[in-house]
DNA sequence: CAGCATCCCTTGAGATACTG
DNA sequence: CAGTATCTCAAGGGATGCTG
């Protein structure tokens, strides 16, 4: 794939490919979610336990945003209590591998990019 | 890498990795300004220019916080009228890898997206 | 247990006007 | 040309309380 090529993949349609998934995971728990249902299917209160910091409004508008995109399936048993199961999808699987190259990315350059702000804000303060 | 391993390199940290990534690129024109500028090198309002719908204000800002992190260089001529030209570093250019990853993601599973999103409405209409 | 409803505050981002 | 300064509005997200 040529460097033109690529990069339209990223701005073709004035950039409404990267949009609509920056839409969907740029948000701040979604791939948290993706990333801890890798694991294993899960409760929601299991769920709200391995994700620090997570409201439980917040773990239920992302379960249902990805339910609703088709990346996790809700199952719920008609039991008292209530027990209600979340897993990826194979959809949702699939989005595990590019999130990961990102979190590479993160981590492999976090040091140059903190070094690189610590200079700028030395060079304009 | 194990599965494990690989969603811990997303959730490791409570998460902070993956958020600071998303803090960096998961705004509005952070992405389509690097994937221009993987072109070439190029001013202030020749980017504006192709890149539909930004704003002055937000183009401007998008830049200097791509600075700031590295990603991108700002070269400042002495003329008048003054000339000033953005090119992706070393470490901007790394971004583009896994940002066509994602942008791949996204074009490849769209349709299946948009299937569940009209099916799921549809359902709780 | 697994949520929904409500309130409130902060941030992202557009529009417009001005400047070295 | 290449920005900055204000103003404004909408969305994201936290805290709290209630419920089938």
């Amino acid at each position: 794939m040529s460097r033109y090529e690529r990069t339209c993949l990223i701005r073709g349609d004035g950039g409404r490919a990267i949009r609509r998934i920056l839409d969907r995971i740029g948000n701040k728990w979604t791939l948290l979610v993706v990333a801890t249902l890798d694991d294993q299917r899960m409760r929601f209160t299991e769920l709200q336990q391995r994700i620090p910091g997570v409201s439980q409004r917040m773990l239920s508008l992302t379960l249902r945003n990805l339910e609703r995109d088709g990346l996790v399936s809700r199952t719920a048993y008609a039991e008292v209590p209530p027990r209600v199961e979340y897993a990826l999808t194979d959809v949702g699987r699939t989005l595990i591998e590019p999130a990961v190259r990102l979190a590479e990315w993160a981590v492999e350059h976090d040091p140059d990019i903190e070094r690189s702000q610590r200079a700028f804000d030395e060079r304009n303060k």
